[in-house]
DNA sequence: CCACTTCTGTAGTGGATGATACAGATGTAG
DNA sequence: CTACATCTGTATCATCCACTACAGAAGTGG
């Protein structure tokens, strides 16, 4: 009932996720959005509410889209699959030619000016991660998959440490061979990681 | 001649420091500045310029003060020790109570809506960074510090990766003794790392 | 004391930002 | 066709931003 919507939520969302991205929060104005997601702003504010739950339903589609290997690591058939799984995926995302570099999640983690509610939010996103990875670790030392004395707590904490520094090589420029190289050497040490 | 700055210049900076440091170059305001400094605009505007002067200045002081251990690293007897130190270095500095979470460089690099030129600045500093721990570790593998197969330059990225995932880490949240762990975890595998 | 130079404080500049008022357009329900 | 609900475009708002003009204060050299 009433006048319908005359663009796709959707798509007018990856306009707004491709600027974010590369911009920011904080460095991404309305007049970047609008003219971005060829819209005006009470149109953007009639769907979305303002600028910082228009970030919010960016960041809902970014795990749903670009950042689903997050869940699908947990999948992987064992402790050393799931590492792989993250690391190839933050380097697979963060130097994909089709995207800003890096990743919106841990850009966003680190930047500053956002509004308390956004950062909790990311924040609290990351805690469940690392206890989600943790739990799959607990299961593969259950399965024999892991050394019977591992921490598997800290071996999350170590896994996403790497993860997240190749996130931040990604964003500064290193390309994709380089870190796959980097993921080489760190895969050659994870099995004897373990102490 | 003339009459005299009422003001420490070193002092200001430090105040600009911890200001940048924790709020980013983009979200701390010359309101927020001029407040912390104890000073006036005009005076900040005569005593370094601008905003983005103001930030190199600071940038300066953050590598000679907190940071130095960057170039206490290169003089490490050996290979590991200069990963070792390099790392402990950035956890120290990014969880010391005493300073804002992480690591001022790292949270600069990754942030966006930086001046291109103080942006490139910080790129180049990185690059240089990364070529001064290849090059340690060159001189370490001519002194048999390091298997004969080394790849001296993979060997250096995959250092700074983990040191950035660390400074991602303390940022966030991390506390000292979680990150402790972590990098036992990682200079257990340090020597077995090279193929 | 004077001339001169530099710094300081008040006040305000133009410009950009996130957000909106309002009127007209465009659809649906009856 | 009419009444109503929702969307769209124009134009604008109050606020904040980095930055500065200007006049007076506070030193130094003579």
């Amino acid at each position: 009932m009433g006048r319908p919507r005359q663009f796709c939520k959707d798509q007018a969302l990856d306009h707004a996720m491709q600027l974010f991205w590369s911009k920011g929060f904080q460095a991404t104005t309305l007049a970047d959005l609008t003219a971005a997601m060829g819209i005006n702003a009470p149109s953007l504010y009639a769907a979305f509410g303002n600028k910082e739950a228009l970030f919010e339903a960016v960041l809902d589609r970014y795990f749903a889209g670009p950042a689903q290997y997050l869940k699908h690591a947990l999948q992987q058939p064992t402790a050393r699959a799931t590492a792989e799984f993250l690391w190839r995926g933050a380097v697979g995302l963060g130097t994909c030619p089709d995207n800003p570099a890096g990743c919106l999640w841990v850009r966003s983690l680190l930047s500053c000016g956002l509004p308390t509610d956004l950062h909790k939010r990311l924040l609290q996103q990351q805690t469940e991660a690392k206890q989600q990875v943790a739990e799959r670790f607990t299961r593969a030392l259950a399965d024999g998959d892991l050394p019977p004395a591992t921490d598997c707590k800290i071996l999350a904490e170590s896994v996403f440490t790497f993860s997240f520094g190749l996130s931040v090589q990604a964003t500064t420029g290193a390309t994709r061979t380089q870190l796959d190289e980097v993921i080489r050497l760190a895969l050659a040490a994870f099995p004897t990681t373990i102490s």
